[in-house]
DNA sequence: AGCACGCCGACT
DNA sequence: GTCGGCGTGCTC
C-alpha cells in the first residue's frame, strides 16, 4: 500500500513553502522518523511528521514523489521532541523543517541508513549495551510505539565505590528539602528559581537533584552557558557518579563524537547529559531534572538562526516533559526574578558563601578624582588607590585579577595629524588594532590587513592607538610593575587570558594551571575569567573600565554589567581564610551610578527592585513583550522601504478590539548598521501581552515572503522574538 | 537555503 | 568565441 506522508525539510520560512512537503512512501512511517527525500534536485534529510489537518483534503493536487530512504535504524523522535520543535518553531517564527534539522547533530544529517547502522553498532559496542531492536522493522509503527522508552537500559557496571559528599550547609539542606521530591516524581514537577551568591554551593546542589532523579530512574540534563565551563562541570559529576552514564553536548565536539553523545542520550543510554545550550533540544526519553546554571547569561539565547532561548524553552520542556526545572543564578534574569515574586517559580535562596566567607569589600575610584596626567598623555590604566593595592598583593604572594572586557590591543588606530581613524571598508565599525601581529582586523566581518606605516589619509608616520584592550592593558601593566618583586624573589608576572590566547585547545586549561600553581601574580583579562573559575589565591579583582557598558542604548545593560561585576567580585576571596582581605576595585567616572552603590551594598533583591521599577515605568520586559524585524539590504533606503511596508501590513492585520494591543516603532539602524557591504536596518515590535504579540506573529510572518517583490535590492529578514538588545 | 537558468564583461 | 558574475525563480 502505497501512502502520503508528511516530510519536514529544511526550508527556511521566507521561501513561503508550507511547513511539511507530501512525499509517498511504500510503508506507513511513525512520526519523528528521519527520512531521506528528492528536492528540487536534490536530496535532503527530513523528519516525518504528524499529518497537518490543513493539508489533508487535497490528495491528488499534484504527482508525489516517493521517499528516497527511510532511517529506521534509529529510533523515531519521540512525540516530545517534536512537541518541543513545533513549539519553538511557531514561537520563534522559523520553519519547522528549518528548527528540526537545525537541532539535530549534524553528523546525522549527512547519513543514510547503513552509515547510521554502522554508527549504532560502534556505540552499542562501546558502551557495553545490548543492541538496538532493528529486526522486524515494519512492527516500529506508530505513536504509541514512538512515545515508549527507547533501546534498552544502560547496563550499569559493577557498583564502584560510594563517592564522598560534602556536607551540607543549612541553606543547602533547606532548598534541597523543597527541591528533591520535585526531582524523584514524589511531589509534583515545578520551576525553581535557585538565587544563591557566588561561593554559596549551588553546584552541589545541582549535583544532588541530579542524584536524586537518577536514583529515581530518570534523565537529568544539566546547562551551561559556554563551553569553557563543562571541563570542570564534568569533572564534578563524573567523580560524584562514577557508575552511570555520563555525556557531553556542545559546538566544541567533534561531529562523529556529538552524533555519539546524542545517539546515547537519545536511545536512553545516558543518564546524565551536560551541554550548552543546544542540548536543549536532545532527546531524552526518561527525563527529570533540567538544570539552567547562570540561567541570566545571554549565552543561553541563540544569536544566529533560529534566535530561541534555551532557558525558556528548558521551562517549556519541563512543563511538557513533567521535568522538573532549576534555574540557578546569583543575579538572575529580571524575566526570572519577576517569575519567582508573582509566583510561578518558586524562588529558593542561598545567601551565605560556604565556609563563612564574606564577599570581597567593593571600593569605587572616582576617576574623576585622580590626578590629571600632563598634556598630552594618557590617564594611566590603574589609578594610583589600585595600583597600591595590586603591589601590596605581590607583596603578600596574592594574586590580581583585572577585568576588562575588550580584547585586542586597541579598540581603534587614529592619525594625530589629519584624524584619520581605522575603519573597516565594509561595516560601519572600527577594526582593532591587534599589536601581535600587527593586524586591523574587523571584529565584524573578519576583513583584516596589516597595519599600515604612514596614515592611508595624509601620510603622516604617527599613527596613535586610542583606547586601550586587554592587549595593551596587560603590556602596560607590566612596564607599572616593573621592579616590583614578589617575596620568593624575582619580579611580578603578569598574564593574560581572553579569547586571542585560547584560540587553541587546550590552551585555556593551560592558563589556567599556570594561575593556580601561582606562576602569575596579576591576570588580566576579558568576561571569561570571570565565569565559573575558582581562584584560590585571588584576593583583589578590578574593573578597570566598566563605563562603556552605562551607555549603550540597550535597555538591559545596567542588568547585565551588575550580572558581570558581580560574577567579577566573586573571583575574589574564594578560600574562606583569605576572604576577609579580599577586595574589588571598580574604576568610574560615573560613580554616582546607582549600578555601583548597589554592587557595594552587594544586594541583588534591591536592585533588582528598582530595574523592575524602571522597566514597568518604560513599558520594557517582562511588563512588555518585544520582537524585532531585521533586515539587510545593499541600500539603507531598500532596507528601510521593507521594514515600513511590513508596519503597514501589520497594522492592517489588528483588528478593532486589537489595535492597541501592538505598537510598531520606526525603523532604526543597529548598533552596528553596516555589515560586510550589508545595511541592516531593524523594527521594534512591542505589546502588552506574550498571547498578543504571538497572535500578531503567526498571522504577519507568512505574508512577509509576499512583500519581496516591491523591494529590488533586498538581501533577507528575519524575525528575533523576545531579542536581548535592541 | 541550495541550485538552477539566464544574460552581460575579461580571458585562452 | 567561453568562463563566471549574481539577479530571479522553484522546490512536495
Amino acid at each position: 500500500m502505497v501512502s502520503r506522508i508528511q516530510v519536514a525539510v529544511d526550508a527556511p520560512q521566507h521561501a513561503g513553502m508550507g511547513d511539511v512537503l507530501d512525499y509517498e512512501s511504500e510503508h506507513v512511517l511513525a512520526p519523528g522518523t528521519l527520512v531521506l527525500v528528492p528536492l528540487g534536485r536534490r536530496v535532503v534529510p527530513g523528519v516525518v511528521w504528524d499529518e497537518s489537518p490543513a493539508s489533508e483534503g487535497d490528495a491528488a493536487l499534484h504527482e508525489l514523489r516517493p521517499v528516497h530512504e527511510a532511517l529506521q535504524s534509529l529510533p523515531p523522535l519521540p512525540a516530545s521532541w517534536c512537541a518541543l520543535v513545533a513549539f519553538a518553531a511557531r514561537y520563534y517564527q522559523r520553519s519547522l523543517g528549518e528548527l528540526a534539522l537545525a537541532v539535530l547533530p549534524p553528523e546525522l544529517r549527512k547519513l543514510d541508513d547503513a552509515g547510521l547502522l554502522k554508527r549504532l553498532r560502534k556505540l552499542e559496542k562501546q558502551l557495553g549495551v545490548a543492541p538496538v531492536d532493528d529486526a522486524p522493522k515494519a512492527k516500529r509503527r506508530r505513536k504509541s510505539e514512538a512515545a515508549e522508552p527507547l533501546g534498552e537500559r544502560a547496563v550499569t557496571p559493577a557498583a564502584p565505590p560510594a563517592p564522598q559528599r560534602p556536607a551540607l550547609t543549612p541553606e543547602q539542606a533547606q532548598v534541597l528539602g523543597v527541591l528533591l521530591p520535585t526531582c524523584t516524581g514524589q511531589a509534583a514537577p515545578a520551576c525553581h528559581l535557585l538565587h544563591g551568591v557566588t561561593g554559596s554551593g549551588k553546584t552541589e546542589v545541582y549535583l544532588r537533584a541530579a542524584e536524586a532523579a537518577l536514583d529515581a530512574g530518570r534523565q537529568a540534563l544539566v546547562l551551561v552557558p559556554e563551553i569553557n565551563l563543562t571541563p570542570q562541570l564534568e569533572a564534578r559529576f563524573a567523580q560524584r557518579f562514577p557508575g552511570r552514564r555520563m555525556v557531553s553536548l556542545h559546538s566544541g565536539l567533534t561531529p562523529v563524537q556529538r552524533l555519539a553523545n546524542w545517539l546515547a542520550a537519545h536511545l536512553g543510554h545516558a543518564d546524565l547529559v551536560l551541554g550548552t545550550r543546544l542540548a536543549i533540544f536532545c532527546p531524552l526519553p526518561r527525563l527529570g531534572l533540567i538544570v539552567v546554571d547562570e540561567e541570566h547569561d545571554p549565552s543561553y539565547k541563540q544569536q544566529d538562526g533560529a534566535r530561541y532561548s534555551a532557558r525558556d524553552l528548558a521551562v517549556y520542556r519541563g512543563k511538557q516533559d513533567g521535568a522538573t526545572v532549576l534555574l540557578g543564578s546569583a543575579t538572575p534574569s529580571l524575566e526570572s526574578w519577576q517569575h519567582a515574586q508573582t509566583g510561578r517559580y518558586q524562588r529558593l535562596t542561598m545567601a551565605e558563601r560556604v565556609g563563612q566567607g564574606a564577599l570581597p569589600m567593593v571600593r569605587v575610584i572616582d576617576m574623576r578624582e585622580q590626578p590629571k596626567p600632563p598634556a598630552g598623555h594618557e590617564v594611566p590604566p590603574l589609578s594610583p588607590p589600585l595600583l597600591a593595592a595590586v603591589q601590596q598583593r605581590i607583596a603578600s604572594g596574592e594574586q590580581s585579577l583585572l577585568f576588562l572586557n575588550r580584547r585586542g590591543f586597541a579598540p581603534v588606530l587614529t592619525c594625530g595629524a589629519c584624524g584619520w581613524k581605522s575603519g573597516c571598508p565594509h561595516c560601519s565599525a572600527w577594526r582593532v588594532f591587534h599589536k601581535l601581529d600587527r593586524t586591523l582586523r574587523c571584529h565584524h566581518c573578519g576583513y583584516t590587513e596589516r597595519v599600515p606605516k604612514a596614515c592611508p589619509d595624509c601620510g603622516n608616520l604617527d599613527i596613535q592607538p586610542l583606547g586601550r584592550g586587554t592587549e595593551r592593558l596587560e603590556e602596560q601593566v607590566a612596564t607599572m610593575l616593573q621592579g616590583v618583586e614578589r617575596p620568593g624573589g624575582g619580579s611580578a608576572r603578569v598574564a593574560r587570558i581572553d579569547a586571542d590566547t585560547t584560540r587553541l585547545k587546550g590552551t585555556l586549561e593551560q592558563q589556567l594551571a599556570a594561575v593556580h600553581d601561582g606562576d602569575v601574580d596579576v591576570l588580566v583579562g576579558t568576561q571569561m575569567v570571570t565565569k565559573g573559575h575558582d581562584f584560590r589565591r585571588v584576593t583583589l579583582v578590578a574593573a578597570v573600565n566598566p563605563d562603556s557598558a552605562l551607555f549603550t542604548a540597550d535597555f538591559r545593560a545596567p542588568e547585565r554589567l551588575f550580572a558581570t561585576l558581580m560574577q567579577a567580585a566573586g573571583r575574589a576571596g574564594r578560600d574562606a581564610e583569605a576572604a576577609e582581605r579580599s577586595e574589588m576595585y571598580v574604576q568610574t567616572w560615573n560613580p554616582g551610578h546607582a549600578i555601583f552603590a548597589a554592587l557595594s551594598s552587594q544586594d541583588f533583591a534591591s536592585f533588582a527592585q528598582s530595574q523592575l521599577r524602571e522597566r514597568e515605568m518604560a513599558g520594557l520586559p517582562p511588563f512588555s513583550h518585544l520582537a524585532l524585524l531585521r533586515c539587510e539590504a545593499r541600500e539603507a533606503s531598500v532596507a528601510e522601504a521593507f521594514l515600513r511596508a511590513a508596519r503597514d501590513l501589520a497594522r492592517g492585520l489588528l483588528s478593532e478590539p486589537h489595535e492597541a494591543e501592538v505598537m510598531f516603532y520606526a525603523p532604526v539602524p543597529p548598533h552596528v548598521a553596516k555589515v560586510a557591504g550589508f545595511e541592516r536596518r531593524q523594527m521594534l515590535v512591542e505589546a502588552a501581552s506574550r498571547a498578543a504579540l504571538q497572535r500578531l506573529l503567526a498571522q504577519w510572518s507568512p505574508l512577509l515572503p509576499s512583500l519581496r517583490g516591491g523591494h529590488k535590492g533586498l538581501a533577507r529578514w528575519a524575525i528575533d522574538v523576545d531579542p536581548l538588545g535592541i
